[in-house]
DNA sequence: TTGAAAGCGCTAACAC
DNA sequence: GTGTTAGCGCTTTCAA
C-alpha cells in the first residue's frame, strides 16, 4: 500500500469481498466472528481509515449539522455550540458553526452547504431569513430554531420567554425603587427586540408607571451600538437612574459612556444586562443579568434536529418547541434608589 | 426532475454533454459563449447545485481546512478565526473550527477527519500534539502551527516572539517603579508557557532584580486558575506589588481574588495581562495588556495553509514562517510604584 | 453468512 | 470546443 489505503486493498489482505469489510465496520453483528476478526486483522495491518467522505457521496449523509449564528464572536454562542456539539457526539454527529453576520447572502450560502451535501440540517440562531428562500418553503432543508424566531417561518424551535425574562429583569428595577428606566433594545425589526422591548413595556404597565419612549434606545445587541447611544441620550440631558440592556455587551459599552461623563455605576445609575455571558462576571461591578441555561438550550437544540432529521426519513411529524426556564442573576450593578437626584422628570 | 437535478439533468435541458456542463461551471473560458449560455439557461431552469461531496470525492480535495485551536471557549480565538476566514475565502476554501480542549483524543480526532477527506489541513493552535502520531510523521497531514511551537515537530509558522513580548511587559512594570513581580504562567510544559516565564525572568535579571521563585505561580490561561492561584498566594503572606498574568483571563481572574481581599487595583496591585481581548478594555480598570495582530496572524496562517497545500501537490518547498509584532495596550491597570508598603522584602 | 456487481454525481483524460 | 468514457471508494441490493 503505497498510499492511503482503500477498502479494497483491506478485502484482498483478508481475503474477503469488499461487502464483507463494509459490514464488518458497519453492522459487525451481520458477520461471523471468525470473519470479523480477520477483517479487523486487516485493517489494523493496513491502517485503513474508511473515506468518510465515499461514504457521504454514497449514502447521501454527512451526519454533520451546521450551527449558524447571529454573530460568531460573541461569545454567548460559545456554550450554545458545547451543548450542541455534546448532543452531537452522542448521536454521531459533527459539528460545525458558521458565522450570518446578519447578512442574507451568508446565511443562502450556509442553506446552500446543505443542499451541496456538506450537511443534514440548519440549527438557527438568527433574526431573520432571505425572504428569496422564503417562497417556496418545501425547498428548505431540515432546519431548527434556537432562542429566535423567524417570520414566516414555522419550524421546531427552542424558546425561552424573553417577554416575561426582559420583564422581570425590569420589575426587579421598580422593586429597586428605580422609575425611570432606559432600555436599550436589541433589533426591533426581529423578535428577540421586540419580545424584550415588550417585556419592558408590560413591567412598567403593571407598576403602573408610563412608558417614556425617549428612553427606548433601538440597540443591535453590539458593544459599540450600547456606548453611542447612550452617549447620545446623556447628551440629550434625560434623567434616569437605571439601564436595562438586551445584551450584556450593550450593557457594558452603556457603562463605558456612563463613566466617561463621570457617572458612577450603580451609585448613580444602576444597569441590568441580559445573557449572564462570563463578562458579566468579570466586569466591575459584576453585573446583574438574565441567566438563559445556555449549554442545556443547545443540547435540546441539537436533539431537536435530531429528531428532525429522523422524520424526515420516516414520515412522522416534527418535533414540538422546547421551552427553557430563564432567571434573574443578581450581582452588584443595581442599587436601591429613593427617587433621588437623577429623576428630575419625576415619576407619573 | 422530481428530486434534487444532477449534472446529467441540466445536460440533457441544455442538450450538450455531462463534460460541458462541468466545463462551464469550473472553467467557463473553455466553452464557447454561446454553449455556456445555453448551459446557464438549463441550470437556472432546473434549479441545479452541484453536488459538492460528489466533486470532493472525485477531485479528492475537500477546499476545507480545519483550525484547530488550544479552547474555543476563548475568544482570542475568534479573531483569529476571522482573519482565517477572510484570507480562506479568498482563496476558495471553507474554515472548519475544531475545539481540542487540550486533549489528545481530540486531536486525534480531527487529524482523522482530515484522513476522512473532511478537510485538506489542519490549522494547529495547540501546544501539544499526540505522541502516537509523530512516530510517522510521513503519515500526518498538512499542517501549519499558529502561535505555538509543539515539539518534535517541525511545521510552517506563524510566530511572535513571546520572550520579548513577556519581557517588555515586565520591563514596562519595573520602569513603573514594581519590585516584587507576580508572574501568573501558562502551562510550563509547553512552549507558550516557557518562552513568557524567561522573558520574566530575563526582565528581571536585565534590571539586577532578583528572581523570586515564590512569585511564579504555574497557570494553565484559565481565569478560574488565576483566581485559585492568585488566593493561594495571598494567603501564604506573600508580598508584591504588580501581577503580569499571561493572559487576559488569569488576569482578570487574579483581579477577583485580589478584590475579595480588599485589595484595590491599581492602587494597592498593578494588573498586566496578555492579548488584549474585548475583555481587557471592558474591565475595570481598563487593563494594561500584550497586543498580537490577531486577524492578520489569522491571515498569516491561512496563507501558510494555502502554500502548504500548493507545495504538496508540486514538489516545491514549504514555506517558510512569519513573525508578526507585538505591542503593549497601555491602560489604567498599572500605577507606578515608589517602593512603598507592599514591597517589604525590597530591592536587592 | 458472504460475494458479485451496480452505481451514487462528478471530473478529467482522451478522442473527435 | 465538445463528447465519450472510465472511474474515485464506498454501500447495497441480489443471488448464491
Amino acid at each position: 500500500m503505497s498510499h492511503q489505503p482503500n477498502i479494497r486493498d483491506v478485502a484482498k489482505v483478508a481475503g474477503v469481498s469488499t461487502a464483507t469489510v463494509s459490514r464488518t465496520l458497519k453492522r459487525p453483528e451481520k458477520v461471523r466472528e471468525e470473519t470479523r476478526l480477520k477483517v479487523m486483522k486487516a485493517v489494523e495491518e493496513t491502517g485503513f481509515v474508511p473515506n468518510d467522505l465515499a461514504r457521504m457521496f454514497r449514502t447521501r449523509e454527512s451526519r454533520t449539522v451546521i450551527l449558524l449564528v447571529r454573530d460568531i464572536s460573541n461569545p454567548f454562542y460559545l456554550d450554545i455550540y458545547k451543548g450542541v456539539e455534546e448532543e452531537a457526539f452522542a448521536a454521531g454527529y459533527k459539528v460545525l458553526m458558521g458565522d450570518a453576520r446578519d447578512d442574507d447572502e451568508r446565511i443562502t450560502h450556509y442553506v446552500d452547504a446543505v443542499r451541496e451535501g456538506h450537511a443534514d440540517g440548519l440549527i438557527l440562531m438568527v433574526g431573520h431569513f432571505p425572504k428569496e428562500m422564503l417562497v417556496c418553503p418545501e425547498k428548505l432543508p431540515p432546519m431548527v430554531v434556537a432562542l429566535e424566531q423567524i417570520e414566516h417561518l414555522e419550524l421546531p424551535t427552542v424558546r425561552v420567554d424573553n417577554v416575561a425574562a426582559a420583564r422581570e429583569a425590569v420589575s426587579y428595577l421598580i422593586d429597586q425603587g428605580h422609575r425611570r428606566i432606559v432600555h436599550l433594545t436589541g433589533p426591533l425589526d426581529e423578535y428577540l427586540g421586540q419580545a424584550r422591548l415588550e417585556g419592558y413595556r408590560q413591567a412598567l404597565t403593571q407598576a403602573k408607571l408610563p412608558v417614556d419612549e425617549a428612553l427606548i434606545l433601538p440597540g443591535d445587541f453590539s458593544l459599540n451600538c450600547g456606548y453611542q447611544q447612550m452617549m447620545k441620550l446623556q447628551e440629550s440631558g434625560a434623567s434616569f437612574s437605571a439601564v436595562f440592556a438586551s445584551s450584556d455587551q450593550m450593557a457594558i459599552g452603556a457603562a463605558g459612556a456612563l463613566r466617561e461623563k463621570g457617572l458612577n455605576i450603580p451609585s448613580d445609575v444602576s444597569l441590568v444586562g441580559f445573557d449572564d455571558t462570563l463578562i458579566a462576571s468579570v466586569f466591575y461591578p459584576p453585573l446583574t443579568t438574565v441567566f438563559q441555561p445556555r449549554r442545556e438550550i443547545g443540547r435540546a437544540a441539537m436533539a431537536l434536529m435530531v429528531e428532525t432529521l429522523q422524520s424526515a426519513g420516516d414520515g412522522s411529524d416534527l418535533p414540538s418547541d422546547r421551552l427553557f426556564p430563564t432567571q434573574i442573576t443578581v450581582r452588584s450593578s443595581v442599587v436601591s434608589s429613593n427617587g433621588g437626584t437623577r429623576m428630575s422628570l419625576g415619576v407619573n
